[in-house]
RNA sequence: GCCGGAGUGGCGGAAUGGUAGACGCGCACGACUCAAAAUCGUGUCUCGCAAGGGGUGAGAGUUCAAGUCUCUCCUCCGGCACCA
């Protein structure tokens, strides 16, 4: 009788052995590796590491231990296989432990990281443990904290006001997540916004990057196109309305009353003219603009720009200076300039004049002269005059009716300050601001939502193209933080202008296209008020030739700058300190790790928890000085995410981060697999982190993960998303209890295609047909060594059969099916193989004495599925080394070969008949055989065959 | 709204343009058993006694041949979304 299978023994015994046996740690280099030899190569295999949640669940198992028979097949044949495992220890649910249940997150975590670690051996992994990563060591955070220090000397770390969820009766600052429909997820009362002092990463500045180096990735198209959307790449132009008061600072009607210009064919004119000017500069205009323009000044200029009935050089906006270039000036022109300018300065404008010379061998000193001008005029009595638009559709300029701003635009929020504004209805703008303030960005940002909006009253814009006059609204519909805070509304084309015209009653313009609306433009036929229906397609090339005339071609992305700061306790430190003044200083390296302190009341205060320890306050001025203040924030543990895999290759590295020769033997990551839910989040994080180290000569590559798979989720038997207060996940260590790992392992690789982001319902009936498949293996290895016993059987003197020649071409089959599955990470149809591979198998094994080899090679294939079983049946064949160090079985392609083919013959594509035949029968047999079938008469019926096609194998198909 | 992906038995899911439903679950029947479980065997898309017909979300098309390619539409899932 053979002896039962007993899976709780064979695997914890065979996890203790490997454990022993170090088997799966991997040294650095191919060459250090006790089986090594020259074709030996460094295999980088990598899963996300886990939250220490305190808790498996099975889609940790889902994560981990399918992965794992991709890397112990790649060990298999022949790499030198990372596969390292840690923990992302950060974060939240430490610090709401300490809250609610006044445990300390320290210890929380530590203990949760020991339970799970326990977990995890059960699963039976190849982990190599000895290079775990937990991201909350201060051995680790201190990496964390250089490299921030790192990132922040390149000037790619910069403080903004920025605000974030308030809950005021927590008194306590909310994550996204925290937040349901508005309100606080734990007592429910209405979430506010609150503007605090927070840092971020320059993420934007590498939008470009991470969007180009992403086409020679081996990513999903899918995946990529994720990120591309994330990072919302738009092309379009800038254009620029001016405000219709040709002096803001001006009552009207002071003056020379010749300055204003109302005439429309007057102002056209004119602004054709400053257009061509702005086309073509002069040298000297150039080298002047190209200053003013990187705000060398820190204030904001417009060159060529109508003054009253004037071209001017250039003008600031914020503050009365008109700056005039000299070239050579004839005597009659002089005149002429000196009248241009006491009307100018007459009218409140301070001009200065600079000579061709002096800017082009001085610029620095020019600039200066410009700044101290700047700095000695009075604030706030700007020309204000000039709101600048984002479009993608240009095109469509002709048709703008009106112009919105953003409630946090800087020009309104000007306006409001300035004394001498012309906007009549200040406080309606102001109340309506403040509503805008009391929204969440959720709220403000819903669609669906009636817009709103107050109309500027007393200024209006002129559209470029046309010279009309148009109103200017401030609605919240407009996000400051896209594009330029102001849109030009065009109710004919776009739906939400249209919703916003017809409520406030404003004229809708449609602008005719025809495909050639760039000719109708041009000849200053723009406005075609109730004409053929727009088609939305107005053309590329028409686009470019309106951008040229009326404005600047710009790229925007939707992309923002990454919020590290985080008000909580349970994060890695920011490595900053402030002085006396507030100005932020970096900690000195010998400071490193800069330790989170734990003399901290964990309970909301309504500041970061940091901010009450008293520890942390002497800490920084004992070493900084009396005044010096520390920064209370922690990091996002996005940014302890961003490199753990870069620290793997060089763990215990005292010294730095990581040691970039190491790197080289082992990134970039040779694949990654993990959660579609980090594809915009993680997966973009870690590659901007990745490309600054890059750029800081801290790594040899720009892009960290070679290849990325993407997991499916495992949903509750409900269908919902499992979670601990659905009760509807199912227990790993229960079901590992009653079926044993290899089971629950091999069940998940076979319950769909690991590689799609699907969704399966976790369905436990299935679970017995796994079970059952390793029963038969293990019973048919009980057989075997039953009849390998006999001494009678000798199985290589034994003649070989016919049904063996069969079974050795299904083993090359399977092997070659096997093979290509696990490397596309379709377990299920490799499964599947072996599964047919065994019924085979057995059929064989009931007719004739067995075939020992035939075995073996089909245990090393389900090795890595099943890794305790087959070692256990591995070690009673008597063999002394691990089967998980065995080679790789290699199909050999001249074993496949088929006893017999079926040929189906075919009568018009219908199947009609079939036969079976010799491999590779000739057409001329096949039709000849095909044609004598008399089911193939019948329906042949006499009729004559015109056309025959022939699939070698396969099929013939006869055409009548 | 935009961008991806997918729709195949009772279920999870297979199918380089070439026999649709592999493999597994479930179910039915049979064997073993006093009986049950376990195990093994047979069957299992559908209409039909059969011959044969129909069938991969719907409709059209290309092809000797379409689940697979093309077009239109529907549904579901995922990403983005007042992004101008």
């Amino acid at each position: 009788m053979s002896e039962k299978y007993n899976h709780k023994e064979i695997e914890k015994g065979w996890q203790k052995r490997w454990k022993e046996d170090k088997i799966y740690e991997v040294k650095d280099d191919a060459a250090d590796s006790a089986k090594a030899s020259s074709s030996r190569r460094n295999f980088y295999a990598l899963v996300e590491f886990p939250y220490p949640s305190g808790n498996l669940h099975i889609g940790h198992w889902y994560a981990f231990a399918v992965p794992d028979i991709f890397a112990r097949t790649k060990r298999m044949q022949g790499f030198n296989v990372m596969f390292p495992i840690g923990f992302d220890a950060f974060g939240l649910p430490a610090e709401n432990a300490a809250i609610k249940r006044g445990l300390d997150p320290k210890k929380w975590t530590y203990e949760n990281i020991a339970y799970m670690e326990k977990q995890l051996q059960s699963m039976g992994n190849s982990f190599d443990w000895s290079r775990k990563v937990i991201t909350s060591d201060p051995e680790y955070y201190k990496w964390t904290q250089w490299l921030f220090l790192e990132i922040f000397k390149k000037g790619l770390a910069y403080k903004k006001k920025a605000s974030v969820n308030w809950c005021p009766s927590c008194n306590t600052v909310l994550a996204n997540e925290q937040v349901i429909a508005g309100k606080c997820e734990r007592c429910g009362s209405e979430v506010i916004q609150k503007d605090l002092e927070q840092w971020f990463f320059k993420i934007t500045d590498y939008a470009e990057r991470l969007l180009s180096d992403m086409d020679d990735l081996k990513w999903p198209e899918q995946i990529k196109e994720a990120q591309r959307n994330w990072i919302g790449k738009s092309e379009g132009a800038e254009v620029e309305f001016e405000i219709n008061h040709p002096t803001p600072a001006l009552p009207q009607g002071e003056g020379d009353p010749k300055f204003y210009t109302t005439d429309k064919e007057n102002w056209r004119e004119l602004h054709g003219r400053a257009v061509e000017m702005r086309k073509a500069p002069t040298k000297t205009e150039d080298i002047l603009w190209q200053g003013l323009r990187r705000d060398a000044t820190g204030y904001r200029f417009r060159r060529q720009w109508i003054i009253g009935r004037f071209i001017v050089d250039f003008v600031c906006i914020e503050k009365m200076l008109i700056i005039e270039v000299d070239g050579d000036i004839h005597d009659h022109q002089k005149e002429r300039d000196e009248e241009r300018t006491n009307l100018l300065e007459q009218n409140g404008f301070k001009v200065i004049r600079f000579k061709n010379e002096e800017i082009e061998n001085n610029i620095v000193n020019v600039l200066k002269e410009i700044h101290e001008d700047l700095k000695a005029l009075p604030l706030g009595e700007g020309l204000g005059g000039v709101i600048s638009v984002f479009t993608t559709r240009i095109d469509t300029l002709f048709g703008v009716t009106y112009l919105v701003v953003a409630p946090e635009h800087p020009w309104l929020t000007e306006q409001i300050k300035n004394q001498k504004s012309e906007i009549t209805n200040k406080s309606e703008i102001e109340k309506y601001i403040k509503e805008t303030k009391s929204k969440t960005e959720i709220e403000r940002t819903d669609a669906k939502k009636v817009k709103t909006g107050v109309k500027i009253e007393g200024v209006t814009a002129i559209n470029p193209a046309t010279g009309e006059e148009v109103p200017v609204f401030v609605a919240d519909y407009v996000l400051n933080n896209y594009g330029t805070g102001a849109v030009m509304a065009v109710p004919a084309h776009d739906e939400r202008d249209f919703e916003f015209a017809k409520k406030y009653n404003l004229s809708i313009v449609e602008v005719i296209s025809g495909g050639n609306i760039s000719a109708k433009a041009y000849a200053g036929e723009g406005i075609l008020v109730n004409s053929e229906k727009f088609d939305g397609t107005g053309s590329e090339e028409a686009r470019e030739k309106i951008t040229e005339k009326f404005g600047e071609k710009v790229v925007k992305y939707k992309l923002r700058d990454w919020l590290l700061s985080r008000q909580r306790y349970w994060g890695c430190p920011i490595p900053v300190v402030y002085d006396p003044e507030g100005k932020p200083h970096q900690i000195p390296e010998e400071h490193l790790p800069w330790l989170l302190p734990e003399d901290v009341d964990f309970n909301p205060k309504g500041e970061s928890p940091l901010a009450t320890s008293k520890g942390l306050k002497e800490r920084v001025e004992k070493i900084f000085g009396k005044g010096w203040t520390p920064e209370y924030d922690t990091m996002d543990t996005f940014v302890d995410s961003s490199w753990y895999f870069l620290r793997y290759c060089d763990p215990q590295n005292k010294k730095e981060p990581f040691d970039k020769l190491r790197l080289k033997k082992w990134m970039p990551v040779s694949r990654y697999s993990g959660g579609a839910e980090h594809t915009t989040m993680h997966l973009l994080y870690a590659r901007f982190f990745h490309k600054v180290l890059f750029d800081l000569g801290l790594v040899n590559e720009s892009e960290p993960f070679r290849e990325r798979m993407n997991r499916g989720l495992i949903l509750g038997p409900d269908g919902q998303k499992m979670s601990k207060s659905k009760g509807n996940g199912g227990d790993p260590d229960e079901l590992v209890e009653k079926v044993g790992s290899d089971t629950v392992k091999m069940y998940l690789a076979f319950i769909g295609p690991y590689n799609e982001t699907g969704q399966y319902p976790w369905d436990l009936g299935g679970i017995v047909g796994i079970r059952r498949f390793l029963e038969r293996v293990w019973r048919l290895d009980t057989n075997t060594r039953i009849n390998t016993n006999d001494t009678n059987k000798n199985p290589a003197s034994a003649k070989t059969t016919t049904g063996e020649v069969k079974l050795k071409s299904l083993l090359h089959k399977t092997i070659k099916k096997v093979t290509e599955d696990i490397e596309s990470y379709k377990f299920n149809t490799a499964i599947s193989a072996m599964m047919i591979f065994l019924n085979e198998l057995e059929k064989e094994m009931g007719m004739s004495r067995f075939n020992l080899d035939i075995f073996e090679i089909f245990l090393k294939l389900l090795a890595p599925f099943a890794p305790h079983i087959t070692e256990e049946i591995w070690s009673k064949m008597g063999h002394k080394d691990s089967i998980h160090l065995e080679k790789w079985p290699e199909a050999d392609l001249s074993k496949i070969k088929e006893e017999k083919v079926i040929i189906v013959v075919q009568i018009n594509g219908k199947i009609r008949a079939q036969f079976e035949a010799e491999p590779n029968p000739t057409e001329d047999k096949v039709r000849k055989k095909a044609l004598s079938l008399p089911e193939v008469q019948k329906w042949l019926d006499g009729k004559e065959v015109r056309k025959i096609i022939f699939v070698p194998n396969k099929i013939i198909n006869l055409v009548i």
